[in-house]
DNA sequence: TTGTACGCGTTATCAT
DNA sequence: ATGATAACGCGTACAA
């Protein structure tokens, strides 16, 4: 009874929208300029058959005329162009996304929102996905139980991928987002997974934590305290095993650690705070190595504000991520910084390839010596 | 030629879908449970045509019993439900988008990025508009000259109405927006506009301000210095202005103020610290009154780590957001607390309305001192 | 309450 | 290089 002519679309699109950016429609700015304050341009959408009519061709060749690569002698599309420009028509994405298969939509998975750096990294992936002609679906979620909410939102606005950058995905959320229809790319960002089936994008820890190791055991430091985030989630486990293994083989001894149950600055502190008047209360630490600046930060605070102590005369703290806040005077921390630019462009090269990707890129970072540690 | 049976299109959609949480579909619930970790869910799409046939409906009601109010009965929708359960069917919102004119996505624009009071902002309102089944695009302005690129990306995804979250929205840009083909509605939010085509949704700021300068009054401030934002946009004048009349009512006296170009805490602190050891090095006043968080937090490094003096005790500082950082021991700063979540929630009621709703909605806020002033 | 014709604006595919 | 046919998946209006 159904008909259904394209079933398991796995066709290759070399044809990309071109022109998306208004500096190419400046008929939007002339419109603009003409405008009175309280006066609204006709919102009487013009549509590719406008166009056609006005240029004398058929509505397909308009289309041909919007896209790279496309079948089109550079006459009929210059004329295309221009009518189209006198017209103010713009391509719908919503209908081309309908008839392609492909939105043009990356769906950003955030879970992550007590964390400053979350605001960081939707700068980049928006405003470089923008660049490149994606629109970013921001779709949030609250807690671990919302992690279906967010992916079948996604699948019902048909993303060609999504993007995990939270941080404590963990196997069965990646599972949930597999299992979505119509998430065709699973990408996490900034994060290591081990699930086979996506494709992880992000800073390379294991190299990161050794020359963190380095840096403090050549500093003098002794008493280490590695500070975790949220435990269960295969991600967190990296940055700790790392740093447990080279502090053994450096120095012999094994280091003792903490988590913390979410990269939440005031959390961090609120642990911090109970390990070291607690447990750690008689053999305190010289120095904290935080699973990132969120932990870090909270860190601080409660060695200064909660023990009255200082950072970094009494306890070093050391970071990761190197957000914004960590430059302030009044934290200086001591970090690592990630290259989410880069991390951003390898992203968008991978949701241009078709073909199946090499999974797991990891990117080099860098040591930023601050004054904490 | 070319025919448009719907134009204008100003009918009233009262049949909003339903059923959007994932809580509801417990068969994508089963089939992961039932997943191998390398194993992906056959992605062949079900329609609502397949559903139709299961259940030995019509296409259409296969739509009426996921819409609220339609005209169906009650055995007939638990009939097509249970076969759109066992077949894992679920709406493509970008085909009903399509097709009704309401793609049921909203363009959240933000250009401010460096003021962490943003990520609250972002939170709040893609979790309140992904709980009533909207979609958040997220669009980015990396300065005032990406304005026109935003606006084009959301009025080529067909958004719903398009939510200014920035802090340096002009007029032109405003203007910009509702020229824009197909966005149908301009909210600004967290800020006023005076533009009549846009509906605003703030926190009260001139009664904010007149409680601020009490305070600052009835604590024996007597030389306050006003640190603004960017000047040339009315959306800062306003707080501003407040300010300045408000102190000269109370003292008799004119206020003092600078501006700093961007609401970000580096520029601020360099700014602020420009200002103090330069025209205001020898008329050092007592307290700064900031347009925003942002501002006070690089106004406080600014005294303590480019000065060498204390907060409070040689200078107070106000700010005003009350964003996660401020209440960090390390800046524990006096401030003015946005109530976000109702003026999310009033945003989604604006959104609701087909009807022209009021504009300038204004909500109270609250002082919140801490100890920067 | 249910079914049918038509349209939404575009693209894939094939024929010319 | 261009035009034509047939989707894409669903909603609206109206008839039954």
């Amino acid at each position: 009874m159904r008909k259904r002519a394209r079933k398991n679309c796995t066709r290759v699109h070399k044809t990309n929208y071109w022109l998306l950016r208004a500096g190419f429609y400046p008929w939007l700015s002339a419109k603009i300029g003409a405008m009175n304050d309280d006066q609204t341009i006709d919102p009487g959408v013009v549509i590719a058959d406008d166009v056609a009519e006005a240029a004398g061709v058929s509505r397909w060749t308009v289309g041909r005329a919007f896209r790279k690569d496309a079948p089109i002698s550079a006459k009929t599309r210059k004329r295309v162009l221009a009518a189209a420009a006198q017209l103010g028509y713009v391509p719908d994405l919503a209908a081309a996304g309908l008839a392609s298969d492909r939105s043009g939509l990356i769906a950003l998975l955030v879970n992550d929102f007590a964390n400053p750096h979350t605001l960081v990294v939707l700068e980049r992936l928006s405003l470089i996905l923008q660049n490149e002609g994606w629109g970013s679906l921001l779709v949030p979620m609250r807690d671990e139980s919302g992690a279906p909410d967010a992916l079948l939102t996604a699948s019902q606005r048909r993303v060609d991928a999504a993007v995990l950058n939270g941080t404590w995905f963990d196997d069965q959320i990646i599972k949930t987002a597999l299992g979505a229809r119509r998430v065709k790319k699973l990408i996490v960002f900034a994060r290591t997974s081990e699930n086979p089936n996506t494709i992880s994008i992000s800073c390379d820890d294991v190299g990161a934590l050794r020359d963190i190791v380095a840096f403090a055991f050549e500093k003098g430091y002794r008493r280490p305290l590695f500070v975790a985030g949220p435990d269960s989630h295969s991600a967190t486990v990296r940055r700790k095993d790392t740093f447990l293994q080279e502090w053994h083989r450096r120095s012999g001894a094994h280091a003792p650690f903490i988590h913390v149950e979410q990269y939440n600055i005031g959390l961090a502190h609120a642990r911090v705070l109970a390990a070291l008047t607690g447990p750690y209360q008689d053999r305190r630490p010289d120095i904290l190595i935080c699973e990132n600046d969120a932990l870090a930060i909270g860190a601080i605070d409660a060695i200064r504000y909660g023990l009255g102590l200082s950072v970094p005369g009494d306890i070093g703290v050391i970071g990761y991520d190197d957000m914004p806040l960590a430059a302030l005077p009044c934290y200086n921390l001591t970090t690592w910084h990630q290259p989410i630019t880069d991390m951003a462009n390898a992203l968008v090269e991978v949701l241009r390839q078709t073909s199946e990707p090499s999974r797991d890129q990891l990117f080099p970072g860098r040591f930023i010596q601050r004054g904490s540690a």
